[in-house]
DNA sequence: AATTATTTGTGTAAAAAATACGCAAAACTA
DNA sequence: TAGTTTTGCGTATTTTTTACACAAATAATT
């Protein structure tokens, strides 16, 4: 399979091509607040600005291959699960010329990044108190918090970025992080434990308060909570 | 903007580079199935094969400006929304060479297609009755049909697909077809008129039977409708 | 003109889900 | 031991969803 020509000016097609890359908006969380994994650009263009990690895609991988191995290059995280959310792909959004950008989100556990932190120049950032951006990438980020939203009614993807085990309220926090409003702690508790996807696991060590108990995941019921919530049985 | 050179070769660029293409999964209802728009191939690959319409992507449109041109140009359509919902990347997925594919899927209404249909070997199939796809298109027609089951709920998108006037009845078929499940009459057109996005227009030319009364579509109920089924009010 | 077949329109009661809300218990601090 | 914070737990109310049956409007048939 091969359908270019080798020349001393490099590989030459027919028509002219746009250039492949991908993107990952990286969400943590601090335990109050979300995060997002921005690293600040060593050359040109927007040289100093933080962006999200990625790259150009090889010619021997998948789009998904792609950003999970710049993601890894770049900060030395390997999540378990990546979501495609979008393609970027305004003519002018890149000034080295045509690129577009597939664009995915992926949910970590803080710890993961600060341990095995190669990229000096990686960072958190709150999500309402970011740096200015590269590219279209704050239009990106808008994008990808709209897919997260939408995902985490369907998809066990908010207990990625908890410890295995963790507190109801714990887990209230990260979801009114993720959708931004604040939830009774009553009626949280009693939908998430009706849902199946939590089991009690046993009790903090306290501090300074009332212990809570600890719950972790069920994994066999990722499926059940799907259709748990794929909307209302009857139209 | 420049990043290429021009040699008598063609465009050479200093590594290699994917070709993109989009493709559009058209949908079309012909009051009792959901239908899809196939093309059939006439060169290699899949010579013969049935395909979704798409087509390479040029250096001065979008992948949304793409997948529009391409379709208007090998359909005569021009579908008033199109929603991306994917990229296909497997490396071999076109015996040509690296072509990845962004694609989209649309609405239009069955008449729009037999009118202006330039391309003679353009056809409409029942999504339960497809013929052989070229490429990875079935894949594609999946998760488009993944898409269009999620979106329904979310965008108003299910009425592109029917007249401007149309009785619930037929408002129904459609969402029974699109969602492959059966509805009570009575609580279906309950709820419909509750979200608002329906008014009254008045009474269908019956042929055979009671006639029923004829709806319309509120465009300014739309972002309601979003709001309305974006989930539990609490979590 | 009456009968039949088909399809539509409408309302209500029961069940399930979502919400609002209050008080007691466990740890730490002073 | 009293005060503070944070968690655990249960019930009454409201809202939403579901189940369900009979009457009315047309066209075709006799």
């Amino acid at each position: 399979m091969q359908d270019y020509i080798k020349t001393d000016k490099g590989y030459a097609y027919e028509y002219p091509r746009a250039a492949v890359t991908t993107d990952s908006v990286i969400f943590g969380f601090d335990g109050q607040e979300l995060l997002v994994l921005l690293i600040k650009r060593g050359g040109e263009p927007y040289k100093g600005c933080w962006a999200f990690p990625g790259g150009f895609l090889n010619m021997d991988e998948t789009v998904e291959e792609c950003a999970f191995r710049e993601l890894k290059e770049e900060t030395g995280l390997e999540p378990d699960q990546m979501e495609q959310f979008g393609v970027f792909s305004a003519v002018d959004r890149d000034p080295r010329g045509r690129v577009l950008t597939v664009s995915f989100y992926a949910l970590i556990k803080k710890e993961q990044v600060s341990g095995g932190d190669d990229a000096a120049d990686a960072r958190w950032f709150p999500i309402n108190a970011l740096p200015p951006l590269a590219f279209d990438h704050s239009d990106m980020l808008r994008e990808a918090l709209a897919a997260l939203k939408r995902d985490i009614y369907h998809k066990p993807i908010g207990f990625m970025l908890l410890d295995e085990h963790f507190t109801m309220p714990q887990l209230q926090r990260l979801y009114e992080a993720i959708l931004g409003e604040q939830f009774d702690r009553r009626n949280f508790q009693k939908k998430m434990l009706a849902s199946g996807v939590v089991e009690e696991q046993g009790v903090e060590r306290a501090m300074g308060h009332r212990p809570g108990k600890l719950f972790s995941f069920v994994p066999e019921n990722y499926d059940q909570m799907k259709e748990h919530d794929s909307r209302a049985k009857e139209f």
